[in-house]
DNA sequence: TATGAATGAGACTTCATTCAT
DNA sequence: AATGAATGAAGTCTCATTCAT
């Protein structure tokens, strides 16, 4: 029976997305052409849309793709024994998927999903459950720390998070733009504005709590 | 001949840039056509062609339009007496840009740049442009704050910059995304942030500055 | 100002109708393709498409076409003193459409309707009008040639109507599959078939009437 | 080798022709794709063109079929003692066809085969012959009728039998149709219309004949 | 100056057919 | 015999831009 084996057919789907996130990064969706991933592709038109039911597929397929490796970058952090240290731990993680080589296309890519989802229904959703794991995630660390006193109880845990996702995304955009970014001097800023974010000194002494 | 009025191509010329942004930011730059911006403006193709060369030549126009606003942002920090002061003026100033209605629509034509300024020199060129001068105008205050020592001088200014300016950025994403932002919170939590590039309480006492 | 007249557009819609016409005719509707139409009409694509807004749009423009002459055949017939006579007016009109070398395209198209109109709801429609035209007037002389005395009483004028109607259509077939048929055997055929409809003699004398 | 045997062979056949069939009769010829047909008939597309060499094979392969069904709706007529009878045997014969529940696929594909005849000569031949079986039959009948006394014989056998044939095919149209046909009605007018065809009364007395 | 009809390359997608398995 | 994944030519339609008026 010439059914295609599931591996085989999850190869040929890593291979049209590879090439759609290859295309994509370079030239962004709507100038590339299906003509330019199917080339990359080396595979036939036929092939592609056998896999893909149109374009808008493909872009939809990338979001879901990026937003489920995203979903991973979390999980160091969230079974952090200290919140605390799982919150700087995120901040390590982040800093380092934005810098690292490998995943250049799809930072790009990630810049054109921002542009898509202001009208492409679809891909909206997307990108805001993608930033909606890592914003929850946060939001959690930061109530587990204040409820420890390691961060003043008088801030909102949700705003910490969208401050916390916001320069991520900022720089993130920054990134991709190949804007000179010392990193270690990024992450010494982040690390003294967590910082500001614990409690200030009690009155008499110790943050200590049990 | 029938040159017209200086004020008359000005005119047209604003005219068609307000088409071109309400179209852009309906439907990004590739979802437009030049005839929806034509329809909007009132005027004809021939017309349009006659003010920009080309639809990018428009897009390339906004952009110049854009930080052109965006560099007034500044103005008041750049002014300000105390620098501290000069850096919360202008959080205040952007925390308020991002909610004015009226800048709606060009906050999602920025979007959309941001991926045009990955394919398009020009654009991208502006777009640098763009967060230079907030960028610059940030470490400036962060150094004259730092030799006040009103911030932690171990810290980058370039760093300290980038890092607001990425919060900004992000800012403006979950804005356009109408992400439920409690602002007052939001400004909270910088303000926070910003407290801990203060430098550390000295040995003995005082923080304290006149 | 640039603005065709009105008379040029006219011609222009006359020129790509009859493009489409000859390359229908030729080939059908699905066996054209737009490109055909486009080069037949000495057109590019773009104005193909400024005068009409899709294939189908261009096969529907043609319907109403057709069903415009139809409905000027039927002219003569309506207006005739005598019922009778005005039936075989029109038999004899409709015959002479039928063999008129000038119409050969249109009938040829007229088949690839009758099967479109199987699922293209706005042609059916449009064919059945079409066929309406012509069953209403033949209704109303049988009628009136009923109430004259001219014919049997009994008959349905709807089922008259159609029967014509239906020999015609039948005999368009014939046409444009190139039957060999002897026009003058058939409408003496026709003739007789008309003359079977009259009353039959009464018992005792006259079908006069006032 | 594992040649299946006939039977197998046939029920294939069959149940492919019926997909098309069923296929066709919905959306015609050019909007139905082999894959609805390999759909719904169960089998894969290699199978079905294992039986058939193409999709124009299926399209003259039905038409075949549609021609020997139509050539048997003859048979009760080609045997009847009275020719006459034979005629109005065949009428009513063909009225029931017309409106048979069973045959409306068959009807629908029929008129598309009308339009498909005007392009594919392998069609074209098959639909000529399809009507010529009728046409042929009726003429003869004629003839017998004619030579009986019970037809004029003035009248080309041809022709009435064209006549005829033409309005079955406008019926059948009007049929798929869906118009509000009222069937007795027309049976009336039909036989009135033979009647037509009788030779007229001789001047004195006497329509008989032995 | 200003108009808008016209251009035509190129976009996305379909589908009859083949062939390795 | 049978499968269904793969092919790629061809289809319909769009749109940035130009230019005769």
């Amino acid at each position: 029976m010439p059914k295609i084996s599931q591996a085989k057919r999850d190869a040929r789907q890593r291979q049209i997305l590879d090439a759609a996130l290859a295309c994509f990064s370079e030239n962004g969706f709507h100038q590339t052409g299906m003509a330019d991933i199917v080339r990359r592709s080396g595979l036939s038109h036929g092939a592609v849309y056998l896999y893909f039911q149109s374009k808008d597929d493909l872009i939809e397929a990338l979001a879901v793709d990026r937003h489920r490796q995203e979903a991973m970058l979390g999980a160091a952090a969230r079974h952090a024994e200290d919140p605390l240290e799982g919150l700087r731990a995120l901040v390590r993680v982040y800093a380092h998927w934005l810098t690292d080589p490998e995943g250049e296309q799809t930072r790009r890519v990630s810049i054109n999903g921002w542009a898509e989802a202001l009208r492409n229904t679809r891909v909206r959703e997307g990108a805001v459950e993608g930033i909606d794991a890592p914003r929850s995630l946060i939001a959690t660390l930061v109530e587990r720390a204040q409820s420890k006193g390691q961060l003043s109880a008088d801030l909102s845990p949700d705003a910490v998070a969208r401050s916390l996702v916001a320069l991520f995304q900022g720089f993130l955009l920054q990134a991709v733009w190949k804007q000179p970014i010392d990193i270690a001097a990024c992450l010494a800023v982040i690390d003294r504005m967590l910082g500001g974010l614990a409690p200030p000194p009690g009155p008499k002494r110790k943050k200590r709590e049990s």
